[in-house]
DNA sequence: GTGTAATGCGCG
DNA sequence: AAAGCGCGCATTACAC
């Protein structure tokens, strides 16, 4: 933590590392000595030098850095865009994260350690249960020995479970098909949910807090294929929240003694920017109209009026608005919606005459992966695709429902980025951003400043990128745990 | 004991 | 035939 010790520059002029991974994704792990090694052809183990050796090697160090740096710059010229995505985005969110990685967020260490105890008795309480039915005691946690108990000894139906490497699948979607086989079933699934909130968030938090009871993440910025951030250690993207239990986690973070939260998050973000990014106006002025889109979108290929679209007709849509996202099948539309095939086909057939420029951009988008070997997102930022020509159907596959998404994704996440780093600049002192979520940003601040902060959240996220056609929108909450949020 | 693959699931 | 993008992490099972 270099910061602790003020030795990080505020300003950042290039990052070796960063730079790497905006030139080329794919090697993200490359280290400081790999690069040394590769691209200068100095042998030295960077990260391994004794310390009396390290006053000797300092000026080739330094060197090696300098010619990197300079390397790296040129590269990055000849990539169109890639120049301004690193000064305009990149270099500058550093201090951004570093900051929020200092400050930190405050857990109720002993809500959860008490949450840990009264779910240990509902576990064994289930187990006991599951052992009954089972008549034998054996490791639910244990995916063999489970689908041993379920298809060979209770000999449930296995006509349409999922097959894997070793067996029947026993993950969630199989157990939903098998709900109404065995009573067993909604207790292996209660058994689940308990055991991976005990074990991932419940007990394992409270070991990592610091001597004020807060959490530091590690934001990192070379993982994820689409410029997304990553948080690791702990993970703090993905603490619960669509559950009632898991809302309960969420209230084990709080603001401190006279502080409070204040969230900010981008309402139907990815979408509004496939409709930019596509220019399929007709939907950009629904957005402009701030129309509900998915009961728009079920009128539409239902051939009702929005009043008369039904909660099931909503959902089909609404599924089918973030699915063509990510390059949903109509087989898997029908999977979701719980649809036969044949109308979920159907549905998508209309779908596509409704949403035609979605289609046709992201057909284009595997066209262009395929001619450059790369797609884009709106700033320039780039994500190598060599699977895109793979002679296996599968990676081929794979690779063409990424490239469809990383341009979305992508420009959401060069946004993001771009709105924290204006809104670290506007911050009153006192108030300071904790955590991004992909499309929201937490920030801490005194209580007497909520509303100036959630003005300054909403102004600057709506209005990160005007040039765009579509309207941004974002809302904003505060209150004294994150699940007041 | 350490390392890795497979499985499963939390979030956007 | 396969069938939804991007992550991190806990656990089991097994090789070494």
């Amino acid at each position: 933590m270099l910061l602790q010790f003020k030795v990080l520059a505020p300003v950042i002029s290039h990052d070796i590392l960063v730079g790497g991974f905006l030139i080329n994704s794919l090697q993200r792990e490359a280290s400081l000595t790999e690069m040394f090694d590769k691209d200068l052809g100095i042998e030295t183990e960077l990260d391994n030098i004794p310390p009396e050796e390290i006053i000797q090697k300092a000026g080739v160090i330094v060197a090696g850095l300098n010619r990197l740096a300079f390397l790296q710059g040129e590269q990055m010229s000849e990539l169109t865009g890639l120049i301004k995505v690193a000064e305009d985005i990149e270099w500058p969110i550093i201090p951004v994260l570093a900051n929020m990685e200092v400050e930190g967020i405050e857990l109720n260490a002993r809500a959860l350690h008490k949450m840990s105890e009264e779910f240990a008795e509902i576990i064994e309480d289930i187990a006991v249960q599951i052992y009954g039915y089972a008549d034998q005691e054996f490791n639910i946690s244990s995916p063999s020995q489970l689908a041993k108990v379920l298809f060979e000894d209770l000999d449930l139906p296995t006509k349409g479970i999922k097959k894997g490497k070793t067996g029947y699948s026993t993950d969630a979607k199989q157990l939903e098909k098998l709900r109404w086989s065995h009573p067993i079933i909604n207790l292996v699934t209660q058994y689940r949910e308990y055991t991976k909130l005990k074990s991932t968030y419940i007990d394992a938090l409270p070991k990592l807090v610091d001597e004020n009871s807060r959490l530091h993440t590690d934001f990192r910025l070379t993982v994820a294929q689409t410029g997304r951030l990553s948080s690791a250690e702990p993970n703090l993207q993905n603490i619960p929240v669509r559950t009632e239990i898991g809302k309960k986690i969420r209230e084990s973070f709080v603001a401190g003694e006279g502080r409070a939260f204040v969230s900010a998050d981008y309402s139907q973000f990815e979408l509004r920017l496939a409709a930019v990014m596509a220019d399929d106006k007709e939907l950009v002025e629904l957005f402009n109209q701030d129309a509900d889109i998915h009961t728009e979108t079920a009128a539409k290929v239902y051939d009702v009026s929005p009043h008369e679209v039904t909660p099931d007709q909503r959902r089909h849509a609404k599924v089918i608005n973030f699915g063509i996202l990510y390059g949903m099948s109509g087989h898997g539309l029908s999977v979701a919606t719980g649809t036969t095939e044949l109308e979920a086909k159907d549905f998508l057939t209309k779908y596509k005459e409704l949403r035609k420029p979605i289609f046709d951009y992201t057909a284009s988008l595997i066209e262009q992966a395929k001619k450059k070997g790369y797609v884009e997102t709106l700033f320039g930022r780039r994500r190598p695709m060599p699977d895109i020509n793979s002679s296996n159907f599968i990676v081929r596959s794979s690779a063409e429902r990424a490239a469809m998404n990383m341009p979305i994704q992508g420009t959401e996440a060069d946004l993001m980025k771009m709105a924290m780093i204006e809104v670290e600049k506007k911050l009153p002192k006192g108030a300071k951003q904790l955590l991004q979520i992909h499309d929201s940003i937490i920030i801490e601040c005194n209580i007497s400043q909520t509303k100036q902060v959630e003005e300054i959240l909403q102004e600057t996220m709506e209005n990160i990128y005007p040039k765009l056609p579509v309207k941004l929108k974002v809302d904003v909450k505060s209150g004294k745990n994150w699940g007041d949020l």
